[in-house]
DNA sequence: CGGGATCCACCGTGATACTG
DNA sequence: CAGTATCACGGTGGATCCCG
């Protein structure tokens, strides 16, 4: 418990930055992307997202369970069938996404344009040696 | 409820992805937020960000400045200054991260409130072992 | 003052195998 | 079908020392 002092609180930004640390992981995005559209299953949701790991798709659906943005629903049959869907919470977080997907729409080019520069600067410089 | 166009395996996401990628890592949307007000040394920063390493931070502002968003102007004197602003496309980043930031203040108590009780739940099932 | 270089601990992620 | 368990790996971030 006593780790020696984490890195300490920082104001409003912090909420900011949980929230990010929920959704801006690996798979969180396209987890929530395939249920905007509906209710779906677990092995819906491992095909429809190309490259996702059993087990990631596990682990990340159950953090966005943990904090209410994905409802999970057991049916008690054999074989197991369980429902994944967005919670009421999940479209209000949608809504918020989509803000910024716009916005990487918008700036993708500008953005790997500058990078492109920046490396090829950086490129230069170095063969500088 | 009015929520975005559904948006399916679009490339748009992965874009998103990027973005979040870029600003969802543990120390950028600080930086960000530490700059909306204005051009800032590297000392300030270090100052105004509780917790940041040296490393971390210049490790963070070169990411920035890669992708166009921060801006860096270094100063031939002794001893040396560097003063770091948002470029205009990190103004605009503000604005996406602001509607995040929103989002954050008005659910986090319902999201901390859905996660207590999410753990409780699994501790008690796990007590039964 | 503003870094660069190095070493290291941690943990998010992936691959694989097994299960109710 | 929908997971759990285990191991291995790489990248991120922290600590420290040094340099122009």
């Amino acid at each position: 418990m006593d780790t020696p002092a984490p890195y300490g609180h920082t104001p409003a930004n912090c909420r900011a930055r949980e929230i990010l640390g929920r959704i801006g992981d690996k798979w969180s995005l396209y987890v929530i992307a395939q249920l905007s559209d509906g209710t779906k299953r677990f092995t819906a949701l491992k095909r429809e997202i190309d490259g996702i790991s059993q087990r990631m798709l596990t682990v990340t659906l159950r953090g966005l369970e943990r904090d209410g943005i994905v409802s999970r629903t057991m049916y008690p049959v054999m074989p197991p069938r369980v429902d994944y869907a967005l919670t009421p919470l999940g479209r209000t977080l949608l809504e918020a996404v989509s803000f910024l997907t716009s916005w990487a729409e918008e700036h993708v080019e500008e953005i790997e344009a500058t990078r492109a520069r920046y490396d090829t600067r950086v490129e230069e410089f170095s063969a500088l040696d």
